[in-house]
DNA sequence: TTGACATATTCCAATAACGGAATACGATAC
DNA sequence: GTATCGTATTCCGTTATTGGAATATGTCAA
C-alpha cells in the first residue's frame, strides 16, 4: 500500500511546504489569480496550478471564474481539524517550559538566599 | 522530484493517521513498549516499529532501552511548528463564525422591530 | 479569425511510501 | 548454549508524487 494521496485529507495536503506557502498567501482573505500566486511564490505556473488543484480537492481553497482568470480564495475552516488535533499538545510543552522556568526561578531564589 | 520523505519534517511525519494515533497514545506522558503500542492500535508489530522509526527520526518521540523492551515516549515540543503554523488561521474561522452569528442576531433584531 | 493571454492537463523520469512476509538481532531465562 | 520473547530490518510489489517540458483549453480583443 503506497502513501496516502495528497488529496486524501488536509494533513496530507499541507505536508508540502509550497502548499502551506500558498495557503499563507490566501490568508489575507483576498482573491488571488494564478498569475499573482506564481509571482509571489517563485515557481512555474504549471506547478502552481497543480498545487492549487490539490488544495481545491481537499476543499481548503475554492475558485471563482473571472474572465480568463481564476481567482482562488481560502476556506480556512478546513484547517480546523489540524488545529483541533494539535491544540491539546500545546499544554504539554507549555507545562514543560513552565517546569523549567520554575526550576530556574527556584535556583535564582536559592542563590539570592545565599548572598 | 518525488514527494518529500516522511522523515523530512514533522508535517510529513504526521500526515499518516496511524502515526497521529501513536502520538495520541504517548500523549499521556507514559513510556510505552512497542508491544503495548501494537496492542493499542491494531497493527502488526513490524508496521508499528516502522512508524515509530519515522516518529523518532523527526524527533517527536524518543526511546529508552529497558531490557529487551524499547520504551517510547513523546517529545511534544516538536509539534510546536505545526501548532504555530495553524494557529493564526483559527482567528479566520472564528471571525467567520462570528460574522454569521452577528448576521443572525441582526435578523433577529429586525424581526423584533417589525413586531 | 487570428492572436495573445491565463490557466489546466498530459507525459515523463526519479523516488519513496506503505503493508506484508520473512528474517535478523538482542536480551533474558533455563 | 538453546529457547524464547521483544523488536528491528530487509525485501517485495503497488502506487502516487514531484518538477519539467510541452501542449491543450479557454477567453477576450482586434
Amino acid at each position: 500500500m503506497p502513501r496516502a494521496t495528497t488529496t486524501s485529507d488536509i494533513f496530507n495536503a499541507i505536508a508540502e511546504p509550497r502548499r502551506r506557502e500558498i495557503i499563507g498567501l490566501l490568508s489575507n482573505g483576498q482573491r488571488w489569480s494564478v498569475t499573482q500566486v506564481v509571482e509571489a511564490i517563485e515557481h512555474p505556473q504549471p506547478a502552481v496550478s497543480k498545487h492549487l488543484a490539490v488544495l481545491k480537492a481537499v476543499g481548503v481553497v475554492d475558485v471563482e471564474k473571472a474572465g480568463k482568470e481564476r481567482l482562488y480564495f481560502l476556506k480556512p475552516e478546513v484547517l480546523k481539524p489540524v488545529h483541533d488535533w494539535v491544540k491539546p499538545y500545546e499544554k504539554l510543552w507549555d507545562t514543560q517550559l513552565a517546569r523549567i522556568k520554575t526550576r530556574a526561578e527556584q535556583k535564582a531564589a536559592e542563590r539570592a538566599q545565599k548572598n
